[in-house]
DNA sequence: AATGTTACTTGCTTATTGCAAGTAACTTAA
DNA sequence: TTAAGTTACTTGCAATAAGCAAGTAACATT
């Protein structure tokens, strides 16, 4: 599965990016992965509760985009973990502005933890 | 309408973020008042080709959640121009580093311009 | 042998999106 | 002065996506 758009709605970067992760579950997943989560019960364990046939989707998705890789860490039955790639890694920039304005302006909200917002994203590769 | 979630799917400040603009339209239009769009119909003639229900729909919800605010510019027929508040004002770190990351991982987007990089959040206000 | 765990898929219902057309209140051109 | 155009929408309906519940395969544990 494919799921690269074959053309997107304009050629404007933010148009593009949202194109690729314009949703309510993509930012969450890289979020957890982030976090160092990285197998499909760690996702299905998070509070937000993502149903699992959109988990399974959105896995493929961002596999398909680049921005996650899947690799077996078992064989019977095969069973794989996701990590960030460099492309996934590299939005970690858009979550931490995401959080600090959700922080700002949104009250019920809780603060961002400073590992967070210290976070590189060569942190978060090969790890 | 009031469309502040009444429950958010958690308390994580991205997650709440993303509760209230992470959908593929609601940054457009932060973007097009950024570039000091205002009225319906220049929404409208954005490349990405918001359908007019949507439009609607979402300068509803983007007034209701407090990132945009309404004037009237005439009154008859009473029409109103569209812009950002505080709040909406300080999504542009956000939206920066969106089209960051589209220009360094998707070929197809285009670079972002000099002075949308440059831009601050009090420029955009008041404007 | 029965129960549990992990990582999914499938089926179905509900919600959201998007297209097309319609409408109201004007403005402009013939 | 009438017809066509503009602006800012709303409504109806079809297509797509999301979400819930249940099922399944391949093991491990009790």
């Amino acid at each position: 599965m494919n799921t690269e758009p074959t053309n997107y709605r304009s050629l404007c970067p933010l148009s593009t990016a949202l194109d690729l992760i314009g949703d309510k579950w993509s930012l969450i997943l890289v979020r957890d992965m982030c976090m160092h989560k990285s197998k499909y019960g760690d996702f299905q364990n998070s509070q937000e509760a993502i149903p699992t046939n959109i988990l399974a989707n959105r896995l493929r998705k961002l596999e398909s985009n680049g921005i996650i890789k899947k690799r077996p860490y078992q064989e019977k039955p095969i069973r794989y973990e996701y990590f960030l790639t460099l492309k996934g890694a590299e939005l970690l920039p858009v979550i931490q502005q995401l959080a600090r304005w959700a922080h700002q302006h949104i009250p019920e909200s809780m603060p961002p933890p400073d590992w967070f917002l210290n976070a590189k994203p060569e942190d978060l590769i090969k790890s």
